[in-house]
DNA sequence: CGGTATCCGAGATGATACTG
DNA sequence: CAGTATCATCTCGGATACCG
């Protein structure tokens, strides 16, 4: 393929950064923004990154607060976004142990990109479940 | 808990919409928002509608653009974003079968959106790779 | 060409028990 | 309180084979 080719095909307007390129969405091994954009798409991440903004938490307020989360899932997510930078974990040392998370500045900035595509999740949830059912008509009159 | 104590510990300033709840994030089975999430955050998925925008693509095309799809994951992928109202599917009746991919109006709303989280990961993954160094270095220091 | 059906192994996740 | 360790389960995805 020539260069540029795959470029041209996958933009019909100018509306794009130039410097953009789809290819960047790939998975080979030099691409770490799939793996990223699994760990922060991730059901828990999500949810700990949401309830966080604007405030610190403990680990048992979390708990309660994300309405499922195992202890074991809740603290190994705790641990990824904390070696990612995203979220910082402080120790009291008091008896009993406080141990309180809160975003980083990297972390608030996620917060704002998230919103946006749990926004369009919302508003569109309609739609999709509209299409959905259609489908799903669509494939019962077949059957019959 | 009384109304608004969770959104009141959710947002410290108002710079967000009135109506926004950060309570549909969560995994409640009228929230169809984390599902939905799931299904759009995916690896396949982000990928085809990547290559779809602005572009319709025959199966074949697909597979070949995206480097590592099994037959099976791409159809399953390809079959779920129909169904959802993002592709739309469209069989010529030749010989040999010609069956064309392309995003609905839906599914190019969503390209949007979806380049914004992209675009946030590719402009912070040095960030987030330089986090991970640190955090792993000191983890080495308190082994040894 | 463009799929579907079936089987199977690996990794993710939950439940449970234990600890500083 | 805030975890870690271990084990059981279970879902996802790949490999393979077959079909219109």
């Amino acid at each position: 393929m020539e260069d540029g080719t795959f470029r041209s095909l996958s933009y019909c307007e100018g509306t794009v950064d130039d410097d953009y390129d789809v290819r960047q969405w790939d998975t080979r091994e030099d691409c770490e923004v799939r793996q990223i954009l699994d760990r922060i798409a991730d059901k828990w991440s999500l949810l700990v990154i949401a309830l966080l903004d604007c405030q610190s938490l403990r680990f048992t307020q979390l708990r309660r607060e994300i309405d499922g989360v195992s202890q074991r899932m809740l603290s190994v997510t705790l641990r990824q976004l904390e070696r990612d930078g995203l979220v910082t974990r402080t120790v009291h040392p008091v008896v009993p142990p406080r141990v309180d998370y809160a975003l980083t500045p990297l972390g608030r900035t996620l917060h704002q990109t998230i919103k946006s595509l749990v926004t369009w999740t919302e508003e569109h949830q309609g739609e999709i479940a509209r299409a959905r059912a259609d489908y799903d008509a669509r494939r019962e009159m077949m059957e019959s």
